[in-house]
DNA sequence: CTGAAAGCGCTAACAT
DNA sequence: ATGTTAGCGCTTTCAG
């Protein structure tokens, strides 16, 4: 059996109460008798039993995230952040990876109610209205990261900056016929990126083709995948006599796809075409891909001080933080020379 | 404050014993009262307060996985796995992303102690002998994933057969002059594929030529990485005047610095030299890598069964599983009709 | 400043 | 079959 506080207590002579106001950094014990705890605690490498602690404390030290497991190379990174902020503050971290937004609905109205977590990150789902009541009558504190949702903390990427950063990248490079392959349009992401691309080329008194703009109309992480590139530019290619010189593509993943339909039609990259797309996962880099990177790593620490901030003092209002994307210069876009 | 047994016994007006029984299914309670008490709990939305259990039934039903963060790829797959297998039972999963073997090892010698966890999940990282008795002395059962020690369950991967089902496989498409690409044999993985490259070879009455055979010495991931894929094509590429046709590669991260390599001085994948390599992690298909699978999912899978096995009873023996990863054949090797 | 005791929510042994 | 009670290990009054 573990050490405990009687153990203590028994050894050096005090009551158990003294043992927990030393372990507790009580203010109210003589240097003495908590010289005499401490060293009794070291010698019996005493820990203290987090579960009876939580109990007793009505707070458990610990935080749920909830995590899509579909989206593979961006959370990993978050959960980096995460990780890293929250293990030194004393903090666990249960996660709960799901694979729908059911199961999601099931563990956050179900688990979250066992009282063992002090505050949930939920990440890029979205929340219903039901849930968020239901957190808002538990008083639970919760964090969004890559989602939204008016009545909660959210932490999320500026999508329309970010676009617009990329857009201008490749006009000031001398593109001139820029095309834009984008996700499913219902994803709001897709949708901010898409609205971005349109203003920053009309600021610039580009004309936009509408032939060069296609946004995927697949269900599968909502176009955010490699199919729906590929798909999108053979199609491009298949209705367009001229192709556009550039592409904004919504995310790297779809670049992938994007490149291999030109490739198979004989089309370079960034020679016949140059390419930028958005999030620099992992593979990116192998890819040679210029791309627009989400801070995933700070976003998960932020994340992890907004619900820590929040269960401190549930009464601060509601914020939104926007992280800006930066862009990460590779090879899939070049200076034009003919410009 | 949430709704306690108190409240369901005051409510089903019976004793709080008997509330606690029918919510165990405790064969010993009139179906009429456990009916009565269901209804309670049901309207009441009762849920059970996770450390109140733990801390009465001195068992948390949750595990913790160590995890190193730098493996990305394969950890991720495989904690899906862990993670869709322990929910249905009823277990949380507080996972410890770790940076190196000292964070590893302070992790495992406190948190562990506090009594919150019932077993223990150690990824790709090695125990060390004073870790592994302290394990035993407080008899926490643990299990290893993609390492080993002889005092412990052990799930790994069987080199030596996915290094001679690859080989193998390059032999029978008509490959004559094959070589490998290993990362620092210092590392248990690289040397047990290398030794079987060399034994499956000599099996088939193939020469073995040592020019072909190019070993990292980076430190870095053991030499698990794309940097040193790529010196040693160079290397390979520059101390030789003809090449291979054929390089089983030891990892697929390593085989895109291969690739990229080739690439650079011309050569085509699979033209000029077809490549096989290791993992099948996420992003090998993008590349259409033909390699040797690892089942990620599957040993995270039975990583927990083993685990919770154990926690039912930790006398059982010792146990080593091996799974034989699988031949994925894409489309980086090609069958010569010049055989 | 410190010891004793109550209580956190639940399980399990003990009565009845 | 059901109610009662004693812990599980700790924090936190409440006396002193």
């Amino acid at each position: 059996m573990a050490v405990t506080i009687y153990d203590i207590a028994r050894e050096a002579k005090v009551g158990i109460g003294t043992v927990s106001r030393v372990l507790n950094n009580s203010p109210k014990v003589t240097t003495e008798t908590r010289e005499r705890v401490n060293v009794v605690a070291k010698r019996l490498n005493y820990q203290p039993h987090a579960f009876a602690q939580a109990l007793a404390r009505k707070r458990s030290n610990t935080l749920s995230a909830i995590i899509p497991f579909f989206t593979n190379y961006f959370f990993i990174e978050v959960l980096q952040g995460v990780q890293e902020t929250l293990v030194p503050l004393g903090y666990d971290l249960i996660i709960h990876g799901v694979n729908n937004k059911g199961q999601m609905e099931e563990y956050l109205s179900k688990n979250v109610k066992k009282g063992r977590i002090d505050g949930t990150l939920l990440f890029s789902m979205e929340l219903s209205d039901s849930l968020a009541q239901e957190f808002l009558e538990r008083k639970i504190p919760l964090v969004l990261v890559d989602t939204y949702h008016p009545l909660f903390d959210s932490i999320r990427v500026d999508n329309v900056e970010g676009a617009k950063i990329a857009t201008e990248y490749l006009i000031n490079l001398g593109y001139k016929n820029i095309g834009m392959i984008t996700a499913n349009v219902r994803s709001v992401p897709a949708k901010e990126r898409l609205m971005s691309f349109r203003s920053t080329l009309a600021a610039n008194d580009m004309s936009i083709k509408e032939e060069y703009i296609c946004s995927s109309t697949q269900e599968k992480n909502d176009g955010f995948n490699r199919e729906a590139g590929y798909e999108s530019m053979n199609q491009m290619i298949a209705s367009n006599s001229e192709l556009p010189d550039a592409i904004f593509v919504s995310s790297d993943i779809q670049a992938i796809g994007v490149i291999a339909a030109l490739q198979e039609h004989g089309l370079n990259v960034p020679g016949d075409v140059g390419i930028i797309s958005f999030d620099d996962v992992e593979f990116a880099k192998h890819f040679d891909l210029t791309t627009m990177r989400q801070p995933m790593y700070k976003m998960g620490e932020l994340a992890v001080r907004k619900l820590l901030e929040r269960i401190e003092n549930n009464d601060i209002p509601v914020t939104l933080e926007q992280f800006i994307p930066t862009l990460i210069i590779r090879k899939s876009c070049e200076l034009l020379t003919k410009k």
